[in-house]
DNA sequence: TTAGTTGCAAATCGTTTGCATCAAG
DNA sequence: CTTGATGCAAACGATTTGCAACTAA
């Protein structure tokens, strides 16, 4: 069993809520996942071995992984909502490519830095943050000079 | 007349666009809107006094006022998006208070030089940007203590 | 047996669109 | 007149919710 598998364990054991089939495959099919994907997505791969999952639990189901400090959501512009893994892969922002949609990740502590100072000097408590990038990536930047 | 009724009107007359009473109407609402506000609001103010003019037109309105350069649009998490001004108002970042929503901007040119460092780094050609903090402001965290 | 869980469809929210009518040029 | 602009209501996409049936403990 993932430690992810035992860290949802504890995280409903806590509140008196159920292990279900259907948390468990879905929990599975999530840890599959790579990068950053939709709920739609995920939903699409968990109903092709089982058909009979509503899209409705895959959305309440990626809320307890959110609670339960396994997922990270995050909203690009508007339309869908894109999850990733958050257990065991620590904060970082965006680059997002507007003609591919490939999303890449870094990190910068020089500007964590700047951020916290800025928010002290206007006496703003942060309990999150987000830096994005939108653009074209090299390889779409390459395609479209050819 | 305002050099922001003048850069519409050249703006749609280069497109062959039509200067209409409504189009004048919300000019004038959305000029004297200050900080963030929603279409809806935008719309609220300009119904108060025409109550004929519908909410798609302040839509459609506001994305000509983007296209304009008047207005820039930005989408706090989901929800409503939030319009503010643009000519005459350069980049800035947004730190939001999640208790009463208050938007706050600040510049920092030393986070923009790192991002653009970062973005050379992966190859990505930058079009646009955003960085955001929400936490507590001040005025909130001490009505909380008290 | 007693809650919590699920699928389904309907509801929601912010925004966009089709269409017939209206009005700017 | 001709074509763009508008109001209205219906359509939209992503997500949430009510509810009756189901199932874990």
């Amino acid at each position: 069993m993932s430690k992810e598998n035992l860290i949802l364990k504890n995280f409903l054991a806590e509140r008196n809520l159920r292990i279900t089939s259907r948390r468990t495959i879905i929990l599975e099919a999530f840890l599959k996942e790579e990068g950053h994907f939709s709920a739609e997505e995920l939903y699409k791969k968990v109903a092709k071995n089982n058909s009979s999952i509503g899209i409705a639990t895959v959305y309440r189901t990626l809320k307890l992984f959110q609670e339960a400090g396994l997922a990270r959501m995050s909203q690009f512009g508007k339309g869908e909502a894109r999850y990733e893994h958050n257990y065991l892969h620590g904060h970082h922002d965006h680059l997002i490519c507007k003609q591919c949609g490939k999303i890449m990740e870094f990190e910068n502590p020089v500007i964590e830095k700047l951020q916290k100072q800025i928010a002290k000097k206007h006496n703003f408590n942060v309990t999150s943050h987000r830096l994005e990038m939108f653009g074209i990536c090299a390889n779409c930047v390459s395609k479209q000079v050819s």
